[in-house]
Order: structure tokens, then C-alpha cells, then sequence
DNA sequence: CAGTTATTGCTAATGGTACTCAATTGCAGT
DNA sequence: ACTGCAATTGAGTACCATTAGCAATAACTG
């Protein structure tokens, strides 16, 4: 109650109202532990509001991240889609295995070291890295070699 | 004359035709620095062969890469669209300015690190990594500080 | 030179996301 | 509780990059 109190009054102060969609939207992805992809929230929110509409999910995504509380992510598998994830997480990458499609994820100081040398080299402001790697996971691999053998 | 030959070669392996289509836009994208979508690589294809058209682009752009002739990359700026570049340089990620929207190049042997140390832990392979930065460059930085007093 | 088949050009389709607009709803002030 | 107004919604449509289908053409083989 807590939470959802600060969540309707940061909606406030950016001039937004808190709407039962809205409510929904962002408990799907703080719940899930998965990437979901505006097609799969609105197909799981829509068990929720029969009612609810593509059109909604596109723009309370939009929201939601303007207001940082979700984050978008693109996966190398499909640069074509936007994927979502809850913010609460701490500073993660992604490897998305080509075989099975699992998403595995990375966690490394590297990516921020790049970032740090950067700026100080350039005098430029990092505000977001979309860093997404592909390849094929350790069971994937070894069945590709039984395969090939 | 050596490449042509070996690139032609290179096509029939793959049990591919070598065409003046595919000749002229691997020219395009050998010649320019840049980083170009299939709009502009058909912009600037179609200034030597009018007749050309967009989807030959397309599929050319696919058979290049495939043959990694040619890179596939997504800038920050816009992750719908894809831009490519040939294979000639070296491993470097890209910084999109979100001021003036210059693409500053990064080279560091950091992110093939993550990737050793991943592989290493996990048994993974990679395949490919897609890294993009986005930011504001040093001169944008000066600018906005500049009119925010 | 002829036959096979990859490739091309054209056009229409696809799929994710954004826009328009009338109807609805949240909420501040009464 | 009631009103007024602006934010939001649902529905449909538009958009844009990319892909698919198909008949005509052209590249390689012998």
C-alpha cells in the first residue's frame, strides 16, 4: 500500500493520474521475472481486464519507463521487438542462446569500467548502454557437437 | 581484380550467383566510413544503376552478411532500423550522441573479456555481441550546461 | 548455345508501434 | 456527493522497415 501510494503520487507530480490499467500493467512486470514483450503483457493483462486495449499497454509501457520504473531492452535474437523488465534489478546484460532460446544474465563490472574510461577520455555522458550478446549455451553446444560428429 | 575474383568465388561455394547488383552495393559499403541503412545504401546504389531496386537491397544486405562480408549493427538512436558496415575494421562499439547525433567509435578489449570470463564460467559460445552506447559527446555536454544557467 | 536455377524487380503483405478522436474516467475544488 | 476539466482509454487506422510471392530475367554449366 505503501508502494502504491508513492507510485500514484509519483504519477501525480509528473501531472499523470493513476489508472486501474496502469496498476495492472506494472504489477505484471514487477511480478515476472521474465522479459516481456508488449504483446505478452497485454496477453497476460488481459486476463485480468478482458477489456484492456494494445493500444493502452503501448503507452503505459511508455509511461512507466519515462518515469524509470520499467526498463526497455532489445534481445539480438529480435532487435525488432522492445522487451520490458522491472527496474528493481541490480545492473545486469543479457545472453540470449540461439539454441534454446534462454535468456542468461550477465553480470559484470566491465561494462561501467567502459563507460567510466570513456568519459574521462571524451568528456561524454553516458545515459544508457544496450549491450545484448548472442551465442550458444553449454548444453547447446555440446548437442550441436554430437550432431556434428 | 582478386577480390572480385575470390569474392565471386566465395558466392559460388555457397552455390550463389555473382551479380552486378551485389558487386555495387559491396562497394558502397567497402568505400564509405559509415554506417548505413538498406534506405541509404539503396539511395546511393540507385545513383549508378536506376533501375535497382530496394528489396535486391535487402537481400543482398542478407547474403553479405551471411557470408560476413558485412556487420549488422542497431544504434540507441533507433533500434528499428538496421545499419551496416563491412567487416574490414577492427572490433569497435559505437557511442550515438543524443545532442547532434554523431556516432563516435570505442575501442576496448574489455567487452571480449566479458565475454572470455563468461564463456569460461557457463560453458557458453559466443556468437556475437551487440553493444551500443548512448549519451551526450563533450561538446553537447558544454551546450546544455550552458543554457541550463 | 541451351538448360537449369539463382536472382531480380515489382507489388502486396506483415508486424510492431504510434497517432487520431470521440467517449470515459480520475481527481481537485466545491 | 457533484461538477468541470484535463488525462486517459478503446477502437480503429496509419506508418514504416522489412519480408514474401511470383513471373521475368540473367548467370553459370556443359
Amino acid at each position: 500500500m505503501e508502494e502504491k501510494n508513492s507510485l500514484a503520487s509519483q504519477l501525480k507530480a509528473a501531472g499523470r493520474r493513476m489508472t486501474p490499467q496502469r496498476r495492472l500493467i506494472l504489477s505484471i512486470l514487477d511480478e515476472t521475472g521474465d522479459h516481456l514483450d508488449a504483446e505478452e503483457v497485454y496477453r497476460r493483462a488481459k486476463k485480468q481486464n478482458s477489456n484492456l486495449n494494445i493500444a493502452t499497454v503501448y503507452r503505459t509501457l511508455g509511461v512507466l519507463k519515462e518515469m524509470e520504473l520499467i526498463e526497455q531492452r532489445y534481445f539480438a535474437r529480435d532487435h525488432g521487438v522492445e522487451y520490458y523488465e522491472s527496474v528493481s534489478k541490480g545492473e545486469h546484460y543479457h545472453f540470449t542462446c540461439l539454441g534454446c532460446r534462454k535468456i542468461i544474465e550477465v553480470e559484470t563490472p566491465k561494462i561501467i569500467q567502459v563507460q567510466k574510461e570513456f568519459s574521462a577520455l571524451t568528456g561524454a555522458k553516458f545515459t544508457h548502454a544496450c549491450v545484448c550478446f548472442e551465442g550458444y549455451c553449454a548444453s547447446c553446444v555440446n548437442e550441436e557437437e554430437n550432431l556434428t560428429l
